[in-house]
DNA sequence: TGACTAACCAAACAAGTGTTTGTTTAATCA
DNA sequence: TGATTAAACAAACACTTGTTTGGTTAGTCA
């Protein structure tokens, strides 16, 4: 009476391959790699997944699934249009740095390393980029402020934290979060 | 009396490679890739550089030279802080979005990519953003200003061009550094 | 003219790639 | 118990990878 034995060992091979990918690069991980840190032979892979670019596509969904809830539910209880932004800048920063490998292969593959499914993946990047609009659109901001160009500063700006976030010594997502959303709400000029 | 032919196809190939790498990536692209694209064979690049790894790693040194020059050169003539950082901002997105392909190489393709010279590779990135650290220094800011986090939002904010800029359609570079530079500057909170 | 060399070709090398095939083991279920 | 199936192994396959080696050609220079 324990069927859940079958799915364990399959959760441990794509979460081992998210690991990898998320660390390694998606072109710099070998299906041997990935065999070897879940421990069965390459061959095996091939039982669960039909293919390396259906393994990330699998890794992609989860991701964006996980980020947009984490998100979602960051984001839910908040009411004002500041407060949510900031909830959701640090949520970013968490998912981009510390949080499941899932999310942090959507941010460290790019769609281009699989052409085969390089619309999908960019389809399940834009549904994370499509909260923000909404997060961005509910600010009381002046009219002559440009939303969308805003939301692609935020968006880079989250994004660029994979490439300089220290877990150690530096701030915490959550206290990046909230300055980044000062230094975008603040009068920052004299 | 023509001594430059040698220099002519050295400076076709690294410039083929140069187009390669910034277009399908590091990994992505074979020597015979390379090879094809300039015209010789596989072992013919071999004469030239003594690796894929150095051949990389000359492009990325003369994109961080043309980015520096260019970056230095728009924003010298201006005074103005706030002129200056604009300027260098629409360099930024110029150089990642349309320039030669040696600037674009140091966008698209990670440090993480060439183990072999990954300490070179970012030492080599560090220049470049160093010079927005005085862009961002001469402001005149509000004392309780967060200086570094802000240069990093900048750096992210045109790192991410790369992904979403369109050469027709959208906003030439300058158009959107420009816009860049005046939502960080004017306060947008109502 | 003859030695020298820059620049390349032609062909292979060893290692690594994703993937497939046939087989075995262990558990499930009638 | 016996048939069935899930889950893996063992071994190879066809191909691509960066790179090396030895030879060839064309131009330079004393």
């Amino acid at each position: 009476m324990k069927p859940q034995r079958a799915n364990s060992r399959n959760d441990a091979l794509i979460e081992a391959a998210a690991e990898l990918f998320a660390s390694q690069g998606y072109k710099s991980t070998s299906m041997r790699d990935i065999s070897k840190a879940v421990g069965m032979l390459p061959g095996s892979i091939y039982y669960h997944f039909p293919s390396k670019d259906d393994l990330l596509l699998a890794i992609y969904e989860s991701g964006v699934e996980r980020i947009t809830e984490t998100l979602e539910a960051a984001v839910e209880p908040l009411v004002d249009p500041w407060d949510r932004l900031q909830a959701g800048m640090s949520a970013h920063i968490r998912a981009i740095t510390q949080e499941s490998a899932y999310t942090r292969v959507i941010f460290r593959v790019e769609p281009d390393d699989v052409p085969k499914y390089k619309s999908q993946l960019v389809a399940l990047r834009d549904r994370f980029e499509a909260q923000f609009k909404s997060l961005v659109d509910d600010l009381p901001l002046a009219p002559w402020v440009d939303r969308h160009l805003l939301r692609l500063m935020i968006l880079g700006a989250g994004n660029h934290a994979r490439l300089w976030f220290s877990p150690d010594g530096g701030n915490a997502p959550e206290e990046i979060g909230a300055r980044f959303c000062r230094l975008v709400r603040d009068s920052i000029c004299n």
